[in-house]
DNA sequence: GTGAAAGCGCTAACAG
DNA sequence: CTGTTAGCGCTTTCAC
């Protein structure tokens, strides 16, 4: 059994061959004589050869892995769209190192340390309540970042049409009737919020209606199931009696229906439910939830793109999928 | 605004000493006089220094990484593990890498070679269909590894009492009066599949039964929501007539309720289902779901400390947590 | 306490 | 086509 880890200059040795000659191999085959390289590519399966990532991408200033920082692993959001990046990487043969912030300010740091010493080629970013300070810290670091699921102008970025996104949720709920909806929002700095509010603003403008009657906006700390329970319960207490909430994402709605549930309010009669993401759950809760589905992986593959190759940056349409929690109908 | 990455002679330039000192600083502070140390301290922090990680593994021989192979990180049950992995990672500042291998050779070759280029420290590896392959690629390769959530005496690893799971769910459903029970089951060479169902093969003999008439095993190709499903239109179609259906996971589970749902069987009245590792979903599905309850946190949490620190080798117990989709009385 | 220098494994530039 | 060699940034003796 061989013993610990082989290098080029042991697979050198072995083949009888200069180390130049088995870097050839490595990275330009075809300036080796076949001969020669079969010689090599033995000697190289001999001794289980892998090359040396760290000496490599010493060399080579630059490393073939691209870090991603998101807010929540445990979200299968997130989840999804770093397969779609993977995949893209795979392509390029680069690697993911995935770090989920928790939303916490210094786990958020460490990993921005990390990154930094990892030399990482790239970090794609998902929005969060200190987007701004991490752009412009890895701006400061001299790292590339790409912004996803949401747009801007003076960054690479790969969106979705997130005031499409909040114009479909609230204008199917108006057609179903409603005319007091609670809007479980996001923090306002994420322009997520912002845009998916403002198409709830449109859309009840556009049904001739009185956006600020409509629509009460509760925000929510973070986005997790126990802040839409909390943000829920903030709301019906308020006394304002909406008949329909639209949730930031499905964590939040999930939240939200288990409070219903607590409090004895059937969905969709007594209340509607519509989400955002369209999670695999979502279709198999306890009431089958109305969401805006996001194309997750092709919106990480987008992104992984864009820092691989500049490719110009795109702009997804999200789409309602409608179910019971929203539409009796459906029942 | 500072150009791009300083290194330690940049740093020493800017401090007037030499790079040795720097290296001191970073490494033995204790060595360096306080004088010296802040004139250091100040140079780093205003050429924005971050020590490069590659030429520091080159040095060291080892990397600060880990890599973890998970058969498909969709599943929150690998989220929850890759959390407490990474949590007990961040004490000794280590990095995880994580993979999902989606059970299919090629993505995990791919996986391999990359940790082993990449020098991990380690692996920390998740039973699947080729977790023998992988294994002993690793030893093969000197990568120390660690088998997480099943236990082993040639192997370093960190288990569940999966025997004890079994026989929980199974005299359980024992217990509700159910007689004809359905096993959707993992692979054979899965330990965890072979010690749940001697887990549930002691349930029915404790109970003077026999396993044979009692329970009914159906093996399904991957654990996911769509295999659960098939898997269960297979068993309703050999007309067997089972009355309970015991899930490898909660995503099989979710399937195999999708497809009750389909043809108009009420769980858990005409079917009772139970799961296993208590996903945060369980509770929220469309019939609260009946699962047994794994500590993934504090196994991932277990498993890096036992590769970074070899302390001796745990076995959590699990915990049946009984909700709707078993016992009507909590309907 | 501090500095000088060797060397980790690899790549690329250059010489033959 | 193949060999020789310098050097990436860091740590670590070993002198001073």
């Amino acid at each position: 059994m061989t013993p610990q880890r082989a290098s080029v200059k042991d697979v050198a040795a072995a083949a009888g061959v200069s180390v130049g000659t088995v870097s050839n191999v490595l990275n330009r085959p075809e300036r080796v004589a076949a001969r020669t390289r079969a010689k090599v590519e033995q000697a190289m399966e001999e001794l289980n050869f892998h090359r040396n990532a760290s000496a490599r991408q010493l060399r080579a200033g630059v490393s073939r892995t691209v870090g991603a920082i998101v807010m929540d692993v445990g979200n299968p959001y997130y989840t999804e769209l770093a397969r779609g990046i993977e995949d893209r990487l795979a392509v390029d043969d680069h690697t993911l190192i995935l770090c989920s912030s928790d939303d916490d300010p210094r786990r958020e740091a460490r990993f921005l340390r990390l990154l930094a010493e990892q030399g990482v080629r790239g970090v794609l970013v998902t929005p969060m309540s200190t987007t701004k300070d991490r752009l412009s810290a890895l701006r400061r670091l001299g790292i590339p970042s790409v912004l996803m699921d949401s747009s801007s102008r003076d960054h690479a970025s790969v969106g979705v049409d997130h005031v499409s996104g909040g114009r479909q949720a609230v204008a199917h709920l108006l057609a179903q009737g409603h005319r007091r909806i609670l809007f479980l929002a996001g923090q306002e700095e994420l322009q997520q919020t912002r845009h998916r509010l403002k198409g709830a603003v449109d859309a009840i403008q556009s049904a001739g209606l009185d956006p600020s009657e409509v629509l009460k906006v509760v925000t929510l700390p973070a986005l997790t199931a126990n802040d839409g329970q909390q943000g829920l319960i903030k709301a019906l207490e308020s006394g304002w009696g909406p008949t329909a909430v639209f949730c930031m994402n499905d964590i939040v709605a999930l939240g939200a229906m288990r409070e219903l549930r607590r409090s004895g309010l059937a969905v969709p009669s007594d209340m509607a439910v519509v989400g955002y993401d369209d999670l695999y759950l979502a279709a198999e809760l306890m009431t089958p939830l109305t969401s805006v589905r996001q194309p997750m992986r092709q919106l990480g593959w987008a992104a992984a793109d864009l820092l691989l190759t500049d490719t110009p940056h795109v702009l997804f349409e999200p789409e309602l999928i409608v179910r019971a929690s929203s539409d009796f109908l459906r029942r």
